[in-house]
DNA sequence: GAAATTCCTGGTCATTTTGTACAGTGCACC
DNA sequence: GGTGCACTGTACAAAATGACCAGGAATTTC
């Protein structure tokens, strides 16, 4: 059954036998090469295949370690909307890049030029930081809020159902 | 060297060698315990023991696989920040957990009471989960922005760093 | 239709890593 | 001085890895 189930998605980059594979390592990521190919029912060779194709293509990067930054005292997260000079992205992104507690920057359409997803140990802390943004030259406005709960914590898990 | 660098942090619940340990398996997640003894210079138990506890503490929760979402067909990153009806951040919020789109939704302190990250293939495709969301019962006003660019890209190095 | 290609299977092999255990050592604390 | 704790260095059996390869089935190409 090489690949015959998936006949509604156009540009196929996946394999129902890829998603199934990325599911897997998904709920339990040490699993090794061997567990894998028992689990699905494969050959290791296979599993093995797959997974440096999929690294090939770009589309798995890799096993990062995932870190609890509440335990690891960064109990605070925060969003930042902030607006700057004209032209002066690049500057503003490096310095932005430049304060430890910002952990994410995106360049987006819409008013706000920037969007920052930051982390902070206090509140007081949390004030230090957004001092910090401001401070960062090409900043003209800023507006932050706190996150209060996380109903949908980060998820990719829905996109791979889709096609396993 | 049991722990005494770090005296300038007061809930040490990081130590230097943790941090260590946690920054290079942040470059090269797949190493196993052995490789790492070997690069960190301590013993295997010692890194073994290490592991062990930070996963006791919930600071390091696993090593899932990061995947690409653009290599993966959704090329379109955007944010939506959404007003709701009082009282029904539940409902609302598992509605858009009901979309696969739907990375990630935090409810935060401000106007907006809830923010959204979501992928798509396309802008049509965007078009489409906006609709959705927007069909959403509870949901009152959405403003998207699509993210043009990610000049920093989610990390957690610095934070590490700051300890080793 | 036949040939070539591609992908999976199922097996082998040597090498490495893991899990687990243990005695020994340096250090902090009482 | 004694106790507890974390790290070291070592050991050994069990398991996983990386690298092969021949064969079969399905797909594509001519």
């Amino acid at each position: 059954m090489t690949s015959g189930e998936q006949l509604e998605h156009s540009d196929q980059t996946l394999d129902v036998l890829d998603a199934r594979l990325l599911l897997l390592l998904t709920d339990e990521p040490r699993l090794g090469v061997l567990e894998c190919s028992r689990r699905l029912g494969v050959a290791r060779g296979t599993v093995q295949a797959r997974l440096d194709r999929l690294v090939g293509k770009g589309v798995l990067t890799g096993f990062p370690p995932a870190l609890d930054l509440a335990a690891m005292g960064y109990g605070l997260t925060a969003f930042a909307v902030l607006e700057i000079a004209q032209g002066r992205r690049q500057e503003v992104s490096d310095g932005l890049a430049a304060i430890n507690e910002v952990c994410e920057v995106h360049a987006t359409t819409g008013q706000g030029d920037l969007f920052v997803r930051m982390v902070a140990r206090s509140n007081a802390d949390l004030q230090r930081v957004i001092d910090e943004m401001v401070d960062v030259p090409g900043v003209e406005r800023l507006s932050t809020s706190i996150a209060l709960s996380t109903p949908v914590p980060p998820r990719v898990r829905p996109l791979l159902e889709r096609i396993g």
